[in-house]
DNA sequence: CTAAATGCAAATATTTTGCAGGTTA
DNA sequence: TAACCTGCAAAATATTTGCATTTAG
């Protein structure tokens, strides 16, 4: 599991500790592979084991996301914090949709172009891992379009 | 105040009813011009009456988005709300700086090629007035810059 | 052995809700 | 006057913190 060597690693670098509950949590964002609320990883690792608090989940994530191995994505429709690896595709942006609740990634370079054109004009570094677009996806696309013609 | 008069041809339509509370909110957020929390808008009404609940002020806001009055964005430095009317500039992108928090309004037909490709290729409809880009600003850029190269 | 991490419980922050009474159109 | 709206208080949610104890290295 490569990515738990590089939390290992990257645990080291600073004289922190591979714990238990650091473990299991890390395992069950890999099992998720998908966003994920704190609530969420904790219900999961408590079918595992008694033996992990609430608090110890969000601090893990805390730590995590410092150490560059999960991002939190604010989804605006619900207001949810939810968590990914990004160990295994890469930093991603987030196409939300606002009608169904589907997030689809996509990969960074998609708004490569984009982000020059902010940084040429602006002076502004965009962050695209933690970028979130919200809109409506095809499928909702297509079906409002159908409800709005059959009025 | 033809802000004011959007919000009251809005409410009649829909058979709902102009408040002193009401009116209020609508302008403090006037005042403010820019992104404000519901906590900051309680507070500001507070100071002219005593007259207003911060559950009014809650429900104010949900209601004016609704109406498409005002737009709220989250902001994923701190994950506060905050709210911003949309009357007076039209829906903008915002820039967010994660060192400084400053937020940049930016007119959305900077985007619109780039919702363009969205939609063409993957059939996603972004809506652009609600984008928030998370990144580091001119400012903050180059002092990290100076900050890097000092070591 | 010792600094770091955890569980627990309590605190905090934010937002929502039920309801009785007041107000707008 | 009738539906709407409000204040109040309490509830629901989400997250954080202090501290005594445990544990990884």
């Amino acid at each position: 599991m490569a990515c738990e060597e590089l939390f290992i690693r990257r645990l080291r670098e600073r004289g922190l500790r591979l714990t238990p509950q650091r473990e299991m949590i890390l395992a069950v964002l890999h099992e998720r592979e998908g966003l994920t609320t704190p609530e969420e990883i904790f219900e999961q690792v408590r079918t595992k084991t008694r033996a992990v608090d609430i608090s110890t989940v969000y601090r893990t994530l805390d730590l995590l996301q410092e150490l560059g191995i999960v991002s939190r994505i604010d989804d605006p429709s619900d207001g949810q914090h939810r968590y990914e690896l990004l160990g295994l595709h890469g930093p991603h942006l987030h196409l939300v949709c606002r009608s169904c609740g589907e997030v689809q990634g996509l990969d960074v370079s998609f708004a490569e172009a984009f982000a020059q054109r902010l940084e040429a004009e602006h002076g502004f570094w965009a962050d695209l891992g933690h970028l979130n677009i919200e809109g409506v996806c095809r499928v909702c696309m297509a079906r409002l379009r159908e409800a709005g013609e059959s009025l």
